[in-house]
RNA sequence: CGGGGCGUAGCGCAGCCUGGUCAGCGCGCCCGGUUCGGGACCGGGAGGUCCCGGGUUCAAAUCCCGGCGCCCCGACCA
């Protein structure tokens, strides 16, 4: 491609509102163009790099023996009620009407679209299993979009999907995923690691994330360092330290702490740190009100409460004064009836500050044993300094951006949706499904926030935008481009009429990890050769470079 | 959904409080010249529904009302 007769446009300032790295360096090097609130093109450069991704989850999804099909994006709402998710995905899915008043979902995800396929088309055993996959957009209507690509409204997505007639085949396919995502993340040149994680809206039995560790991610995993166990916190069991931690407060007495309620209010006014204060809250449950209780500086995880209470739900401003008659902020344990439900950090705490159980009151100096009868549990998300569950020593927290999720997702849609089969024995039995999905953009971006800079980017040789970068100082490069482009690589010819310091930042930005540059070596019938990866340069003849590129082109 | 910020040329911004003298700057773009291996310099030039609608006023980018859009933080945690 000539540069001069392209699409690539650079910018010498990033957008102002761009806030994360990967945002910045993508609008700035003039990969991706915001159209609307999460919702981008993919301009020439960076659609090339999709396709470069793309391809390498199409060789390892057809090497599994992934069927790839393509399916609409517009479907109609009747499928989306046999599952029950017209109700449940909510706000998150994009509806519309056609003209006669019909609606329709812009598809959030396809289980419902792959339901409606299998049930047409697997009938015994023997047609068992598959694993059918596509690429194909998206549309969820986030809350907030978020970072440029990290969160969208319109994205494409690699989702795949497998029907098998047992829990070991589902076994199987899942692991064929497994192998062959940690395949794609390593081809496309990423590091990452993979977390057992929570099936959220999805359903189903289990669930495994693929994550790059990255400050601008929004997901949050604990990792430990000396055994390598990782998992999201949503799902990682919370262990505290067993060493008792004391307050100052050494005596119980109840403190006047006027319009005194949120943890940073209270622990301000009582100069306390947040661990020493205990929050009281009350979760409605199927089994009557409950009050739950965590440490101040700890979050309750609602999906490690629901495997303990039945249905719980955090009760109301207005539920918590009729039951209690006390105002949200002083709610406490002491001297409730309700049944309690504590973490188990607390119980390594002394001297902490519960609510007054009255308004403009709190308890200090409160011992474990204070709170009379309750159930010791884990009810919170794990932080930095709980124990490995594995290996027992503290774990480490970090962000990271989620590229990729397998799901055993059992027989929720085939179920709610009759996809059956016949099997060996002559019963009627619901296909066991698993889907499974890759973010290409998530990819894109993970690599720009391991391997860029503020002013560069260095992409890895395998989904690299172009194989090497001619920048021409001299404007001969033409020999050495038709050179290149006729043993088959894919270059990008500077040919514009711009000053060497241009033509180089704009390089930087474009991030090809192989440049040649036609400069003041080839009055000698020579090119430097760059490769950025290995921070090498040199001196080559042109009738060597096709033998060089040979070993520097890493098309993964 | 709650809170905050912003909307003026392709990009980054000033002007707004205190209405008129206000359509400005830098980058980019076009033309000419000098320069030429890390975002050069000089001269000339093009480019705007000041987000939209309404109102106040002799006069509105500027004040008032309403809307739209974008970004950030938070989001059942007391």
């Amino acid at each position: 491609m000539r540069q001069s007769k392209s699409l690539i446009r650079t910018y010498r300032e990033p957008p102002a509102d761009a806030e994360t790295k990967s945002h910045r360096l993508l609008v700035r090097g003039g990969y991706v163009r915001q159209l609307t609130s999460g919702v981008y093109t993919f301009l020439p450069l960076g659609w090339r790099i999709m396709k470069k991704i793309m391809r390498i989850i199409r060789e390892e999804m057809d090497a599994i023996g992934g069927q790839e099909i393509f399916m609409p994006s517009l479907s109609p709402s009747s499928l989306w009620e046999e599952s029950g998710r017209w109700e449940s995905f909510g706000d998150d899915m994009f509806r519309l009407k056609d003209r006669k008043g019909r609606d329709y979902a812009l598809a959030p995800t396809h289980e419902e679209v792959i339901a409606e396929i299998a049930r047409n088309t697997v009938y015994s055993y023997k047609d068992l299993p598959q694993i059918w996959y596509q690429l194909q957009t998206k549309f969820r209507d986030e809350p907030r979009p978020r970072g440029g690509l990290l969160r969208v409204r319109e994205f494409i997505m690699k989702d795949s999907y497998s029907l098998d007639a047992t829990w070991e085949g589902l076994d199987e396919s899942y692991a064929k995923h497994r192998e062959a995502y940690k395949r794609i993340f390593t081809r496309c040149g990423l590091k990452f690691v993979h977390v057992k994680a929570s099936t959220g809206l999805m359903g189903g039995k289990e669930s495994e994330e693929f994550m790059v560790i990255s400050d601008a991610g929004e997901d949050r995993l604990v990792i430990c360092d000396s055994c390598g166990y990782a998992a999201n916190v949503e799902v990682a069991p919370a262990i505290p330290v067993e060493e008792v931690e004391e307050s100052p407060f050494k005596e119980r007495k109840k403190v006047h702490t006027p319009n005194v309620r949120t943890i940073e209010e209270v622990s301000s006014f009582l100069g306390v740190e947040p661990k020493f204060l205990v929050k009281s809250l009350v979760y409605m449950t199927d089994e009557g009100p409950v009050l739950v209780l965590v440490r101040g500086d700890h979050e309750v995880n609602e999906e490690k409460l629901a495997r303990i209470l039945k249905n719980p739900r955090l009760a109301t401003a207005e539920e918590v004064m009729s039951l209690l008659g006390v105002e949200v902020g002083f709610v406490g344990p002491l001297g409730v009836g309700l049944p309690k439900v504590a973490d188990r950090s607390i119980r390594y705490l002394r001297g902490f500050v519960v609510g007054g159980g009255e308004k403009d009151y709190h308890i200090v100096g409160v011992n474990p044993e204070d709170l009379g009868d309750v159930r010791w549990e884990d009810v919170r998300y794990a932080v930095e300094g709980d124990l490995c569950p594995v290996c027992g020593k503290p774990l480490k927290q970090v962000n990271a951006i989620e590229i990729g999720h397998i799901f055993k997702l059992g027989t929720r849609y085939s179920e709610s949706m009759g996809v059956y089969f016949t099997d060996r024995d002559g019963q009627r039995k619901p296909v066991i499904m698993g889907s499974y999905g890759i973010g290409p953009g998530r990819i894109m971006v993970s690599a720009v926030e391991l391997y860029g800079t503020e002013n560069s980017m260095l992409w890895p040789k395998s989904i690299a935008p172009f194989d090497a970068h001619i920048i021409d100082l001299v404007g001969e490069g033409e020999e050495v481009y038709n050179l290149l482009r006729e043993a088959g690589y894919d270059v990008l010819w500077d040919d514009r009429e711009e000053r060497a310091g241009v033509k180089f930042k704009d390089a930087d930005l474009i991030g090809i990890p192989i440049r040649i540059v036609v400069g003041r070596a080839w009055k000698d019938g020579k090119v430097e050769v760059q490769d950025l990866w290995k921070g090498e340069r040199y001196e080559v003849p042109k009738e060597n470079l096709i033998e060089e590129m040979g070993k520097l082109v890493d098309r993964g």
